[in-house]
DNA sequence: CTTAGCACTTGAGTAACTTGAGTGCTAAAA
DNA sequence: TTTTAGCACTCAAGTTACTCAAGTGCTAAG
């Protein structure tokens, strides 16, 4: 009960806690000298801190841990907060990127903290489709389209030696060889026999092999947004310059930051400072769950925030946006899919 | 020569400078005394301040602007920035957006600052031509393309009630009405005749005049890139996250950012601390400059730093930036456009 | 096992003082 | 008339000393 009661105390104030405030504040009737005796055997057990010898405590990184896993009880999510969720998820979208767009947004706005979220998938994502669309006299598109419905491209300009012909001879070739492979197979082919048999048909086939890596490189990628980045102002301590540098240039780095996220559970997950695999982040918390499309695969919500976070609020609020983005997916697929 | 000289070294240090250390910088041998009788008689004219009674002298905003109108030498650029600028800008790049965007990017290295660019634009974008691409089952790509080459598209999915010949119908109505025409004048009639027209064809036109106003608004939208946003957190005072929040958000918004820029001008213009229309820069100082590709037109780059910042060298190598992107993007023409 | 009491610790805030860089002004020197 | 030495004065910034309040641990009594 001290332990949870501390946690709560010092992740609205931010405040380190005495035993008397403590004393004052539990259910039932006990002295602070009580209070200080029990403070002194969580202190043993390594569970709280003081941050100096006269100090109130505060939890220790394993007392977040024990309060995340054992006490904590998720907050019932607000009734403003569940409209605000849905109103904004209800809007038509016409790509699922965008619902995806906005879920990091939605989550950053309720929490002021900083959220990511990623798009199920359910396989590793295949070639289904390569094409190159002239646009005008000398600008071509180039379109990749993938299994998973992912859609990268890219414009480029030719030189007036490429005709027709030879780029509709290139896109047979890809098609041909590549449809239904998994990306990272078609970007080793790539690099090892597909210049050469493009050779055939171009002249300079760098600047196609070049267009060709950049949207396939793009596809592979672990696509995910960040919502709130700016919001990482207000709960870092500001003052480090180079640790916020550090943290925005992780945030751009998509594949440090799946990592970061690891792999999708099926619960709610708690990872809180040193925990957290990332060095930069150490001095943060994340909280991690996986929403589920129906059968269009698992994807990924995040919240970054201090190590004090509210626990209680933040975990209900994913939990409540987590069913939320489901029920809208899985409409949407319903939609789109029929 | 004692302003310029205090210009000089309160940029560079950054510390109010005194009437000893001036004196046994200038060229000539005279006391601190006489460097005080003068001191007190520029700030007489305005030209410097004291922070406090008994300061040393910092330049005021009109001091800087008297500096940068008449005695400010632009330095000569150094050997190895121009390498790394040439060495930059080398590389094969396949749309002329990337060479813009690599601009921002060296131009906020080199500095430390803050970097904009600007697409040379040489007349109002006029719509030249609009296409559905299918992708698959139920994917459609919207492409739209200006007369000034550049691209806009968007992905969206359709429901199974709209067929391809529809799909068609709709583009050539698009196509056959409006190509030609200014985009703003595309964007109004996308607001008024067209909806009904397009209910000719499809049932449900809701989903696809939202992508086309998209496209559209993103196309007419100012194009230009921001390089070095986190070196906003070296110069800004970065106590204030809500100062630092309204300049990120501001450079966000395209319009507003093309308003502080201005129209573009012939030689290389520096706009110091309130002269900037907008207020929430009225601290730091922009360096602008017009780039001239061709008779392809003007682009803009500009320099967001604090207010002391080192003039001379800044212009110097705005400057030369300028030139050296001029010339690659004349050469960029020549080859595509020959 | 709980609690009152008490000596002790510490960060945070405040006031007093020192230091040094700088100023303006006056009167003498050039 | 201009320059300079000299000097009293000002102020920010740093240092030291002191107070205060919140908190602790420990002891002994309930």
């Amino acid at each position: 009960m001290i332990l949870k009661a501390i946690v709560r105390d010092y992740t609205s104030s931010g405040v380190p806690v005495g035993s008397k405030a403590l004393a004052a504040q539990l259910p039932m009737h006990v002295s602070s000298a009580t209070v200080r005796n029990e403070m002194a055997a969580l202190e043993e057990l390594g569970l709280i801190a003081k941050t100096h010898s006269s100090s109130g405590r505060i939890p220790s990184v394993k007392g977040y841990r024990y309060y995340v896993d054992h006490l904590v009880q998720p907050d019932p999510i607000k009734a403003n907060d569940i409209d605000i969720i849905k109103s904004s998820l209800e809007g038509q979208f016409l790509k699922i990127d965008e619902i995806i767009e906005t879920s990091a947004k939605i989550l950053s706005n309720l929490t002021s903290y900083t959220a990511f979220s990623l798009k199920p998938e359910h396989k590793q994502s295949r070639l289904s489709g390569f094409r190159l669309v002239p646009l005008g006299k000398r600008q071509v598109m180039a379109v990749l389209v993938t299994d998973n419905g992912d859609v990268e491209s890219q414009t480029f300009n030719i030189t007036t030696k490429i005709t027709g012909d030879q780029l509709e001879a290139v896109v047979r070739l890809i098609n041909d060889q590549l449809i239904g492979k998994p990306l990272d197979e078609v970007l080793s082919a790539l690099k090892s026999d597909i210049p050469m048999q493009v050779a055939h048909y171009l002249q300079q086939p760098e600047g196609f092999l070049k267009v060709f890596g950049d949207v396939l490189t793009k596809a592979a990628q672990e696509r995910f947004y960040v919502g709130g980045r700016l919001n990482l102002l207000n709960f870092s301590d500001n003052n480090d310059v180079d640790e916020l540098k550090s943290l925005y240039t992780l945030m751009d780095h998509n594949d440090d930051m799946a990592d970061v996220l690891g792999q999708p559970t099926d619960h709610i997950q708690v990872k809180i400072g040193s925990e957290i695999t990332n060095d930069i982040l150490k001095d943060y918390s994340l909280i991690t769950a996986t929403y589920e499309a129906g059968d269009h695969g698992k994807g990924v919500i995040a919240l970054l925030g201090p190590t004090r976070m509210p626990y209680s609020r933040m975990i209900g609020l994913v939990g409540a946006f987590r069913q939320e983005l489901a029920q809208r997916l899985i409409d949407y697929y319903r939609y789109f899919d029929q």
